[in-house]
DNA sequence: CTGAAAGCGCTTACAG
DNA sequence: CTGAAAGCGCTTACAG
């Protein structure tokens, strides 16, 4: 009894109980129906029971080539929007016996491409990706290898993979007409410059919406990595200062509507008499500033829920040739005081 | 060329060269030194760099018992504090050929124990624990049949394992000391009501600040579980009506800052005019907030990379026995205009 | 209803 | 300096 229990094998089991492994086996991995009697069945699953064998999991993937993995690539596994829904995908992946590896790209195509190098060693079992730019390429390899490819929060438009996003485009759409519904007249954008889909889609719900409006567009694009940077800082500050008929912004991301929020209170402008402020993705942040920002928030729940569900029809199939599965989801605006 | 490469086995090269996959493996594992010519090994090196051969990680566990897995078992991988450490961490693992799995326990031992038992099959390498409350029999229990475990954030002060935290009772002190000097008289203490040490350190470095300083120890703890509820709100209201001559108040998490701020901001009793403020952990909300909050943060980047340094330490070793790898940080005070 | 045996792709002790 | 072979712990086609 006080042996180390993860040396027990199928082995020790069979010879104990005067059975074959095969049988053991079968027992194990429910396929016993109408093959074992049923007093086999019980007797080996009460022994497995109280000595609580365990299959060695590498043995399991040595033979079958499945290892119960998946890899969740993610662009940045410390940003809350990323995190909150790795949360909820972990406990869903958990109970239906697949372990998840989460990893960050920083949105560098080199990095993502180290990490699929090192994953494809591993022999994963899918992968759920949030591409960085620039790397369809990639993902077509991918898929043309027969790996299992699920597309999370951006996808490529004209390409027909399996994906799980946000309505960018209508809920940006809605944001905007929300704001001149408040009584806005100039509304600005500012957003990523950058080819990635969820922030294009955003962009062109905003340029719809104020067409549609007859406003004038009024936008900001900020390189990725001059975000968190005193180049974002300026380039906002010069757009403010260059539009000053501006009495509306819209941010794109949360990043961006912390550099955006910290800029308008150096500046000493007031929200929302001054100017009204709206941004994608709920954090406690928004709720606690004074005053408290209307989001449009991203349904972390059911994202988390469609991803993995998806991944998981997708690893029940045989043939990879079958439909697509596509999700696409609407955000939830939350109004507040800055708008 | 166009063959899938995950197929290609070390059996092949071997063919394909005329060699045995003796040789090959012995190359692969860079053990070829003073056995293999190295006219060979250049043509094996070459040819494998050439097809893009992977070794199949599945055997290689199988045959080595060993996974290349190291499992980070946190509090709440959605919380800011844990997914930072979480990313930073992630980096320098994989750059050492090592996976890690996230799982969150919420701080529920019956998670945790789950948890536990759902990786004891998978074999993995190593166990980074953040452990729930009542949690070390289990330590103990892991540890007893010789598993690398490796605790971080919190420990057992009386038993003697490997682990990375905080200096919480000094780092405490100090910013009750802190706010001392800035001229506060009633120093609050809110925290929570937990056995794990992270927070009883905390609790005991402010009761021995305000000790020193021959003040009142002014203190409310909440139940992990209430801290985002009404429950929590409710009992820190009245512990502000019940001492209207608090004059400052420190935070024991970054959890229950945000609570605390949003009760301030509803009874608008302004900061720091009124009432000093000063939490654990940085979040960009801290920053952000009006007026920005004084925060003891973590160091985040050490933390991470003392974790992962200690515990390849300990996957290196051969015994066991050996001297635990035992860290402690210091946290950093960051004022702000709260204090 | 049950079992003997091949084989997944490696590593390594042993032999030469 | 190089190789034949055992074996890690499973799954499953095949035989009875």
């Amino acid at each position: 009894m006080k042996k180390n229990q993860s040396k027990i094998s199928i082995k020790d089991i069979a010879q104990e109980l005067g059975l074959s492994i095969t049988t053991i086996s079968f027992i194990i991995n429910k396929k016993a129906k109408n093959r074992i009697s049923d007093e086999v069945i019980q007797k080996v699953e009460a022994y497995i029971e109280k000595v609580g064998y365990k299959p060695n999991s590498a043995a399991q993937s040595l033979r079958t080539g499945k290892t119960k993995t998946i890899v969740f690539m993610v662009e940045d596994i410390s940003d809350p929007f990323f995190s909150s829904v790795a949360k909820e995908m972990e406990k869903l992946a958990f109970d239906s016996g697949y372990k998840i590896i989460f990893c960050s790209t920083d949105n560098k195509k080199s990095r993502a491409i180290e990490l699929i190098s090192m994953f494809k060693d591993r022999q994963v079992d899918a992968y759920i990706i949030t591409p960085p730019e620039d790397f369809q390429d990639e993902i077509e390899q991918l898929v043309s290898e027969n790996q299992i490819v699920m597309l999370f929060d951006r996808f490529y438009r004209d390409a027909d993979y399996n994906y799980v996003v946000l309505n960018n485009y209508g809920s940006t759409k809605r944001a905007v007409e929300y704001l001149k519904n408040q009584g806005f007249k100039n509304i600005a954008y500012v957003g990523l410059k950058t080819e990635l889909s969820t922030l294009t889609d955003r962009f062109d719900g905003y340029k719809e919406a104020v067409r549609e409006a007859n406003r004038e567009n009024l936008s900001l694009l900020i390189s990725f990595d001059d975000v968190k940077s005193e180049v974002g800082n300026k380039q906002f500050e010069e757009f403010l200062e260059l539009h000053p008929e501006i009495d509306a912004i819209l941010f794109a991301t949360n990043n961006l509507a912390i550099t955006g929020l910290k800029i308008l209170k150096k500046k000493n402008i007031q929200i929302p008499e001054d100017i009204g402020v709206i941004t994608f993705d709920d954090r406690d942040l928004f709720e606690l500033h004074a005053p408290a920002i209307t989001v449009m928030s991203q349904p972390i729940t059911s994202l988390a829920k469609e991803v993995i569900s998806g991944t998981l029809k997708l690893l029940k199939r045989k043939h990879s040739i079958q439909d697509k599965i596509q999700i696409v989801l609407d955000g939830e605006l939350i109004v507040r005081k800055s708008s």
